[in-house]
DNA sequence: CGAACTATTGACGTCGCTCAACTAGTGTGG
DNA sequence: CCACACTAGTTGAGCGACGTCAATAGTTCG
């Protein structure tokens, strides 16, 4: 796959407009291509000297563990996501990351991107628009687990899992494929699994979605939409706002 | 005060050794000085063209209101922390935000900005730290609000202001002056604000914290540093990295 | 001195957790 | 090809942390 159709480009143009240059450096990132199995730790919180990637292919999660063994999903990196960005930029990474499915991924080193800054500024520009991307994510997240029931917390997550595999181009608004367990969902919402699947099976009794067999389907969008008020702005998906 | 001695500069030189390029470069961001009443509205979600300000002096808060009223701080700011963003880098700002006390702060432009990282990589780089200081911090409060219960989420809370007040020469570890009320306290940890007053009421009787009269007391700091399992990692305070 | 905000406390309700039992699917080795 | 182990999902019963409602101080500030 040439640099320009990669996931990163795809989701970077979103933003900004990418020069010759910029994709020049940029492709410079994607020189150690590596492979892992499901369920290899990427990232381990709290050592230093981690890696970065760029995810090209499958699904891994950032989470954080507290001493009395519970834990908390960040966020899940699809194709086009950094993973482990923070791991180089701080002295110990203050989190974790493991792949969900065997995973596709550029090992990015922070020379590298620092070196890059100097190159194409705007690329840094793009870069500080992902990471603050993430951060909306994050921030959304919070909103979630602050203030949202079981209910609409879970149609939310969906939802914006759905909004941006569509950006990269994977699944549509029918619906997507889906390696999570219902474990993984509970330690992202914040929720146990038990309440997971009730929650699962009233948002399918009432026609908004279902979440079966590694798919899932959005059953009534709309209802769905409206249910979670669910409002894609924070994602900032309109088209590259630098010409 | 010289820009070598203003929060931010000492705040991004915990993670960067600044050349005289680079501070002559943040030099820059400060021309456009402003002062803000306590109340007032700095940020307004759904807005487009916002302005970021970089805090020399009060404290903000940034948060989301729900459609039912509900809202959800997602940080404060204090001196030497970046306003608004990611109001800037988005088409519409994904949140609001507020002047707490009465604020001195410089205003940045998107353009100022973009412009330094061509002159100044390494800025660029500091900066980009910055933004992911601040996602690990909402990273932490998510953890907060997913895996801690009412006790601990107040006690981590209250630990992390005390840390970040000192990093920028403010608070020491007997406690920190502190303008917020109990409201604030209730919107930022997804508590009711009865609740945060039981839980308050609570640690006072421990003998961990009080909470009174504009003063955060740390009353018996070890205590409550074990009670919240508070690792301060993920602040990333330990001296620059880049040399 | 009154208005408006902030803090405090009690009574009671509920959302989501824990514990426990059971089913279904999947992979492995004999 | 079956036995079993293991993981993922499902459902019920009971309970507890935290929310809601309501009443009563204090505090601040015009």
């Amino acid at each position: 796959m040439s640099i320009l159709e990669s996931p990163l480009t795809r989701k970077l143009s979103a933003f900004v407009a990418l020069s010759s240059v910029d994709l020049e450096t940029l492709a410079k990132f994607h020189r150690r291509r590596r492979s892992f199995k499901a369920g290899h730790q990427m990232v381990a919180e709290g050592e230093t000297h981690q890696s970065a990637f760029i995810l090209a292919e499958g699904w891994a999660c950032s989470f954080k563990v507290l001493p009395d063994g519970e834990r908390q999903i960040i966020d899940f990196q699809i194709p086009g996501d950094f993973l482990g960005l923070r791991s180089i930029l701080f002295r110990t990474s203050d989190h974790s990351s493991e792949a969900v499915t065997k995973i596709e991924a550029s090992e990015v080193l922070a020379a590298d991107m620092f070196d890059s800054f100097g190159q194409a500024p705007r690329l840094a520009t793009a870069i500080l628009w992902a990471v603050s991307r993430d951060e909306a994510m994050a921030v959304e997240h919070l909103v979630n687990l602050g203030r949202r029931s079981a209910e609409v917390r879970m149609a939310h997550f969906l939802l914006e899992l759905g909004a941006r595999l569509k950006l990269v181009g994977v699944g549509d608004k029918t619906g997507f494929n889906c390696p999570l367990t219902q474990y993984h969902l509970a330690d992202a919402l914040g929720l146990s699994a038990v309440h997971v699947n009730r929650v699962l099976r009233q948002l399918r009794e009432d026609g908004l979605v279902t979440f079966q067999r590694g798919r899932v389907s959005f059953d009534n969008i709309r209802g769905l939409i409206a249910l979670a008020e669910f409002d894609t702005a924070y994602l900032d998906h309109d088209g590259p706002l630098l010409k």
